[in-house]
DNA sequence: TTTT
DNA sequence: TTTT
């Protein structure tokens, strides 16, 4: 019954993150984060291999997301994998694999070129916060909440 | 293009591996492993979630599989996740994440009841070997060079 | 400022934890593991290294460990590195590190023969508790505290 | 027996690499790495706890290391934790612990200003050598073979 | 669809 | 001794 199930990924965001507000105060962020691995084939010919993942952040960490990622960012990624099973128009059972984020560190790399600032908020009543780095590594006397402000 | 793509597990197998041999030496297993997160929800009760994860091993790791893990089987495993995207028959595209493992380890746990005994090998001319307990870790001295190019 | 500081093991106590109830209802947990790796030397012969880590455990966690771990028991553990510095009686500066336990899985191993059942408690006041299998893998509305009951 | 020993660790290096060429081509570098990890305490003050850890790289890594990191350089490292055990001057048994480097990632981070070139190599028959920006993820035909024996 |  |  123990179980692990552990993801850690670093990579850059493919596009800014998508958020949806929805009732009672939830909040979720979808990301598109891509893993590139270079290596050389049996030819000596560097290849790229890229591999896209979904991930899905909720409440404080989506409203950090929302705040401070853009396309283009480079982030390092601890979550888990979460699968979505149901049954698409021609009655086929479907799987869909996504990565629950549980927390995330910002890098740098390079946010798009003309809209260097934050982008605009899509939540109004959010307050100004200062730059955040980190998410969820928190001390354990103040638990896991995902809000480093 | 530095990117990390890591997945860690600690499950039971859901069945006996699926093995393949293909043609050039080449080997390929499939297992299916649960992994099993147990929670409180908010009125007490106590919760199983359990996520299904399709593993890929290759070549001696997948040998090992077949040999050594059977259903029910507990195991720690490195790897990462590798997608593959095709149409399908309505012409829509599928995506379908497995992950490819990189090293595992045998924890114990419980091999079906009426059949303890390894299965018999599909692969007649594999030379019988001591039970190993790790695969992939390997000795510093032969292990990973460090060299990408 | 970003940084990430993880540690990850699988092994065997090589003792009973080691409890200490300090003032205002903190309890520590000390204890000692080991992670052997197995592998052939270069003349073909199979050799075993172990490392022995000293973990650190509080609050909640200390007491599933006091309560449910004990010599020989098999766990996972996800932490962090932690040193203390300090000077010896030579005046000398010293330095220990220690693996700070964010949570852990108990994965069966076989506890020592003759005292198979829990040691007696050393908190008189702590109530009786299901055996757990995990701890602080949690969902996030819950956070992580380290109790899972 | 079985048991795993890991650790991943993202920061920036305290200084240069240290590099030591060896008799038969062993080529090892120690590294120093701050981990930092900001939270705010109970008093609502933002406070930063640094790590540093103490890397061992050897041979390939060690060059790439030598060629490419500097003070100051971000890199992402996944490795294990090894000790070393001696009896120091006064008789006394004493202890070090360091991370064994499996692998590592460049990510950019600024080196220092005034060389912001690669150091000149202290071993002059080395080739040069495209910008790497990872080791040891090799591509799954050449990388990990599977078998411990 | 990212990044170097 | 790093970094933001």
């Amino acid at each position: 019954m123990a179980g692990v199930n552990k993801v850690i990924l670093l990579g850059n965001l493919g596009a800014d993150p998508e958020v949806k507000y929805l009732e009672g105060e939830k909040v979720v962020a979808n990301l598109r984060l891509a893993t590139t691995e270079s290596y050389k084939d049996r030819s000596g010919n560097r290849v790229d291999q890229t591999e896209w993942h979904d991930l899905e952040m909720w409440d404080g960490q989506a409203k950090i997301a929302e705040q401070y990622l853009r396309k283009g960012s480079q982030i390092y990624v601890e979550g888990k994998i979460k699968s979505d099973t149901w049954q698409d128009e021609n009655g086929q059972n479907r799987k869909r694999m996504r990565i629950r984020v549980n927390s995330f560190t910002m890098l740098g790399g390079k946010p798009e070129g003309n809209n260097p600032s934050p982008a605009p908020m899509n939540n109004p009543q959010s307050k100004p916060a200062p730059a955040p780095s980190n998410t969820g590594n928190k001390p354990l006397d103040e638990g896991e909440d995902d809000l480093p402000f």
